[in-house]
DNA sequence: GCAACCAGTTGTATTTTGCAATTGGTTTGG
DNA sequence: CCAAACCAATTGCAAAATACAACTGGTTGC
């Protein structure tokens, strides 16, 4: 699964896992938008498939980035969470939509969260990653 | 050459220029290594393929992240530079590299950087924008 | 003037992505 | 109790992106 890497770069390592069109926009939905299922990401504005959703879940989970879990209510429905190393890529998310936000045409509908992030500086940021560790690191989630 | 976008979200149109294996890393060259010559993004650790690095850099150029002079002592060769919008990316990039850093196996020989860039914080920086201003946003290059 | 260097370009094989239809099973509503 | 809607995927195929290697026309240094 795991292609060996090109260099041991930070930067490189990283953009290997994360370095394409999907996988930030499913830890933004995740970290953004409250989402934690299949269907969910799927319904996001960007329109992912199905088959590139499963594959990127996949890598996701294998590098520890989220998790998977059964829904106890739902016996058809899995719960995805973000791990501690995942709630930690909030600042890149963070710094990739305030430069967005600053410099390409983000519609008006969509800035707010990149604005508030602006404004509020790493206070805000720590906030947001404790209610994320709050909703995504509950025991076993 | 500007697919429309899929959405109006500030990520989703960082990602739609940006989301890719090599972008990032040929900012990253041109942050941390000095890098400004087609050969020398080329000879990087990575391997890009030369007809990658051509379409690549054309995107950076018609977005507006980098431009491209011709080397006053050099008829042949050409200066990659950043631009303001370029150099605001380094924050960006810092957050790449202290996650990859902090998370994935980087050798020591490349985490000299990342670990600067965690300690010395925002200063820095701001320290690091104001040098690479001087070096890329002299008039007209 | 010859070798090394420069920024690319070209051609082709391989891989990744996008799209649509489909799967086997679960839950909901009447 | 049965049908329709929903669930997380999987499959097949076309299109696009990427990797790899060879090559181009021109420039520079010795």
């Amino acid at each position: 699964m795991t292609a060996q890497a090109k260099s041991g770069c930070p930067i490189n390592l990283a953009l290997e896992l994360l370095g394409d069109r999907w996988s930030l926009l499913i830890i933004r939905d995740m970290m953004f938008a409250g989402k934690r299922h299949f269907r969910e990401f799927l319904q996001s504005e960007e329109g992912i498939s199905s088959n590139i959703l499963t594959e990127r879940l996949a890598r996701l989970l294998a590098c520890g980035i989220v998790t998977r879990a059964d829904d106890p209510d739902h016996k058809q429905k899995a719960i995805y969470s973000l791990t501690a190393m995942g709630i930690e890529l909030l600042p890149l998310l963070a710094q990739i939509g305030i430069w967005g936000n600053r410099h390409l045409p983000a519609s008006t509908a969509h800035a707010g969260p990149a604005k508030a992030l602006e404004q509020g500086g790493s206070a805000l940021i720590q906030a947001m990653q404790a209610e994320l560790a709050q909703a995504h690191l509950q025991q076993g989630g």
